[in-house]
DNA sequence: TACGGCATGTAATCGGTTACATGATTTA
DNA sequence: TAAATCATGTAACCGATTACATGCCGTA
């Protein structure tokens, strides 16, 4: 075992890092920030100022390297080494932990028998949030080529808006 | 205003405690933890030490009381009190904030380009839990009696899980 | 009455988030 | 050239999670 591995225990965020500098070449922070935000931002957000703390830590293990300009705006580049892709592909060879959701309506949903009045605004609310994201998921060329792991993104997204779309319209259906 | 009020800003896990003890009676933080697991927990888990630590914050803002046990465990259950009631009527009257979703099979997905040849187990694995969680759900009266609240959180968890179980069985059968 | 597991609680770490701070470009 | 915004980075707080520690209770 080679001393550069094995330092910090790696998250969720130096994957996404990680995996970034693979799919979308060598990158600023501020460039993750916007490959993040247009992509798996949209399920999964990070504050910037990990996109920033992130690499840096990487560098430190050697799985990035951080070359940063002499002049004008001395920012850093990040580049992923055969050190970070190799973990990127062990980490993508582990079997992935359980899905979460988190869903403050939901939550208001289920404990609304304390008042039931506010379940059909909850729910007309909850209707227009999702008609939105799902007309915003529904850009053509959003996703990129078909088959290409954005678009399949962008797929699963539109298929899990639209059942929870279903559930609440239902809701409002029942009970109006 | 009374003092006893507006003290520490609360979080979703305050509203959780007060909608357990509102909807299931005076409970001792291992009684949260017990209805948690059965009910709200499935779909945002929270560590126990979170629902010792929380009702005491809530005690000191007097939107429980604490009761402790003079003998034997010496344990503590709590009450809601008024203000709490208000408290959770108050939240449950706001807009809910948008639902997240963390799903690293997703992620993993999305960054399967460094190595395609692991999404064909990525898929399984994500099908067979699925299907177990799935299964879970459909026993029988795990939600209660029809057009309840909890019924309701079952039947959306159904209908979501149902729709991620389609997107990963698609993926399976493209790429054999 | 001894033992094992259930129940109860606390302490400390670790990371996410918020907030601040500054410099570099662009545009009016 | 001044102002506004973009870009870049850092620091501190706060809460969630992990880990520990202990005591009660049922059972053998």
């Amino acid at each position: 075992m080679t001393p550069s591995d094995s330092e910090h225990p790696l998250r969720t965020v130096s994957y996404v890092v990680l995996g970034l500098l693979e799919a979308a070449g060598p990158q600023t922070s501020y460039d993750l920030e916007r490959n993040v935000e247009i992509s798996v931002g949209f399920f999964w957000p990070f504050p910037h100022s990990q996109l920033y703390r992130e690499p840096h830590r990487l560098a430190v293990d050697g799985l990035v390297t951080a070359t940063r300009e002499s002049s004008g705006r001395r920012r850093t580049v990040y580049t992923i080494t055969d050190a970070g892709r190799a973990a990127l592909r062990s980490w993508l060879a582990e079997p992935a932990d359980p899905a979460q959701r988190r869903d403050p309506a939901m939550l208001k949903l289920f404990f609304s028998d304390a008042s039931p009045d506010i379940v059909a605004g909850l729910a007309a609310h909850r209707v227009a949030d999702l008609e939105k994201t799902i007309t915003f998921l529904e850009q053509p060329g959003l996703g990129g080529p078909e088959g290409s792991s954005t678009r399949r993104t962008v797929d699963w997204g539109l298929s899990l808006c639209r059942a929870d779309l279903a559930f609440w319209r239902s809701l409002l259906q029942d009970q109006p």
